[in-house]
RNA sequence: CGGAGUGUAGCGCAGCCUGGUUAGCGCACCUGGUUUGGGACCAGGGGGUCGAAGGUUCGAAUCCUUUCACUCCGACCA
């Protein structure tokens, strides 16, 4: 490619709305366009990335026997209502008529669609496994679109499916898909890490995340620097602490304690450790088709981890909740205690047979001492956040949090789905069983984003082999010396004929403005033909160091097929 | 969905408070010339229904009302 036809319109000048180091170099670099709120255009660049991580992509699914297919962009509303997801889904899913006032939504994700494709064609235990997957627009009308292709409303994800007969085979399916996942972010030459994670409302036995380290990434993840367990903060699980134990003075029993309301006033003033405590968190729980006030128990020291707690209940989602509401339900905040308690409550599992604790007397300035969890039949369950310093339940050394973008996340489902959709099949002993399917998403245009989030500098993009636009950029210094634009010419037809990548930059512009161009289009090599050319020399460049070396105008081209 | 902000040329902005001929500036763009190893210089030039609708006024980018879009913080994010 000649960059005086390229359609790659560069501007020195970032715009004003883009704040990460992604956003802004995909668009100075014209890689990619906003069309409005989440809704990008690929230009020529952008599109040749997106293609060239689509084509790992499919290569590594391809080599485990998964099978592309393409679904419906757009889906009839009734496979939503049948698996019960239209009202579920909530506002992310966006609904419209056709002319006939039939019900669409834009897919937001497929299992709906694909589980219908297969229910009617896969019929026997001998059809099975199955692994179909896709790589399609997706549409997601996000509550709030940011940072550029990292979080858009509409999207391409690549989003596979499978069907197995039972779980073993199931399990066999989900770790070849987590190699599979590796394999590509190693390609793509990304540091990343699979994450235990929070299975969410999607349900089924396990799932993992696949996160690649970014300073900016939205997500926290836990990972242990002595063996390698790594988790979503959402599922992360820590060694119990050994607890100093520290008791009040006064013995135990029931304290006055006026307007004594926070953790800290009353640690201070009985003179013990917030550990010794223990902390009621107030929830209103949203249901799907009610709600309801939920305690939660937890350590004094300890934070509630509100993922958890929701999955505790069983709630979709948590609301705040005003003073009054509590008045009215004759609960007094600050005062709160699991002691003969009428309202749904949960405890962590950590204070589960321990005791003397300090805990609220439900009951207006009163605290109660010398509390105990054992033989009490409560519900326990972990509820706690890790935080930075606690230590690994596996190996015991310390935690750390770091931040990760999540690129993919592969799901155990079960028969979730297949159950609600009435997807069956005749399994050895003739009887009829719904399959039991794995779902395994994979963002390629995040991974766009996610490959500069990464691998980027001050002046621009830094692109991997297998994700850049270009393997290399010949940088003729001066168009109009005619020397050094026959001798770029002909390296530039010879390169081209052996199969390389190679853009040749003719355009009449000054050296300054070209090298700028390619640093921040980042191409991993250049070669400058300027005024060394009369001394029988041109220049590589490397892109990550900036280094220049100078080389035999002869022996350029057998330089860089050695790269 | 709660809070805050911004819409004026392709991009970045000034003008608005205090209404008054043809609405400015920088970058980009076009023409000619000089230049050519780190985003050049000189000269000339093109490009705007001032987000939209309505109102006040002799007169609106400017004041008022409504509305739309976009951005940021938070909540949310199979």
């Amino acid at each position: 490619m000649r960059f005086s036809k390229l359609f790659a319109p560069t501007t020195k000048d970032a715009p004003k709305d883009a704040l990460l180091p992604s956003h802004i170099f995909l668009i100075r670099g014209g890689f990619i366009s906003q069309v409005g709120s989440g809704i990008y255009n690929f230009l020529p660049l952008g599109k040749i990335v997106l293609d060239k991580i689509k084509n790992v992509v499919k290569q590594e699914l391809d080599c485990i026997d998964a099978q592309e297919t393409q679904l419906g962009f757009i889906t009839p509303s009734e496979l939503w209502k049948e698996s019960g997801r239209y009202d579920k889904f909530g506002k992310e899913l966006l609904r419209f008529k056709d002319r006939k006032s039939n019900e669409f939504v834009l897919g937001p994700t497929h299992e709906e669609a694909m589980v219908d494709l297969v229910r009617s064609r896969v019929k026997s235990y001998k059809q099975l496994p199955l692994n179909l997957y896709q790589i399609n627009i997706k549409f997601r009308d996000e509550a709030r679109p940011r940072y550029g292709l990292l979080r858009g409303r509409e999207f391409l994800m690549k989003d596979g499916y499978s069907f197995h007969e039972d779980e073993e085979d199931l399990k066999r399916e989900f770790s070849k898909m987590q190699l599979c996942y590796e394999n590509i972010l190693k390609r793509l030459g990304l540091e990343y890490r699979v994450v235990d994670a929070d299975s969410g409302a999607i349900g089924g036995s396990g799932s993992k995340e696949i996160m690649v380290l970014a300073d900016n990434g939205e997500d926290d993840i836990v990972v242990c620097e002595g063996c390698d367990y790594a988790a979503n903060i959402e599922a992360a699980k820590r060694k119990k602490p050994d607890f100093e134990k520290s008791q009040p003075k006064q013995g135990s029993g029931k304290i006055h304690t006026p307007d004594l309301k926070t953790i800290e006033e009353i640690s201070s003033f009985l003179e013990i450790k917030p550990s010794s405590m223990v902390k009621a968190v107030v929830k209103k729980a949203i249901y799907s088709d009610n709600e309801e006030i939920v305690l939660f128990f937890i350590r004094g020291c300890d934070v509630l981890q509100e993922t958890k707690a929701l999955s505790a209940c069983g709630a979709i989602e948590f609301a705040d909740i005003s003073e009054n509401e509590l008045d009215n339900l004759g609960i007094d905040a600050g005062f709160i205690g699991p002691n003969s308690q009428k309202l749904k409550m949960f405890v962590d599992l950590e204070l589960s047979n321990e005791k003397d604790f300090v805990c609220g007397a439900n009951e207006k300035d009163y605290h109660i001492s010398g509390f105990s969890f054992v033989d009490k039949n409560f519900e326990y369950v972990d509820l706690i956040m890790v935080q930075e310093g606690d230590l690994c339940s596996c190996c015991g050394r310390e935690l750390k949090i770091t931040k990760g973008i999540e690129v993919g996340h592969i799901f155990m489902l079960g028969d979730t789905y297949s159950k609600a959709l009435n997807a069956t099949f005749l399994d050895r002993n003739g009887k009829a069983k719904p399959y039991i399917m794995g779902t395994y998403g994979m963002g390629i245009s995040r991974l766009v984003a996610v490959m500069i989030e990464q691998h980027h500098d001050e002046k621009g993009c830094l692109w991997s082999k297998e994700s850049t636009p270009f393997a290399l950029s010949i940088i003729v210094s001066n168009v109009k010396d005619k020397e050094q634009l026959s001798f770029a010419q002909t390296l530039y037809e010879k390169l081209q004929n052996a199969g390389v990548e190679v853009l040749l930059d003719d355009r009449a512009e000054r050296f300054g403005f070209k090298m700028s161009d390619f640093e921040l289009l980042g191409f991993p090599k250049a070669v400058i033909v300027g005024k060394g050319l009369a001394t029988g020399e041109v220049q590589i460049v490397d892109r990550k160091t900036l280094e220049k070396t100078s080389i035999e105008k002869d022996k350029i081209f057998d330089k860089l097929m050695e790269i």
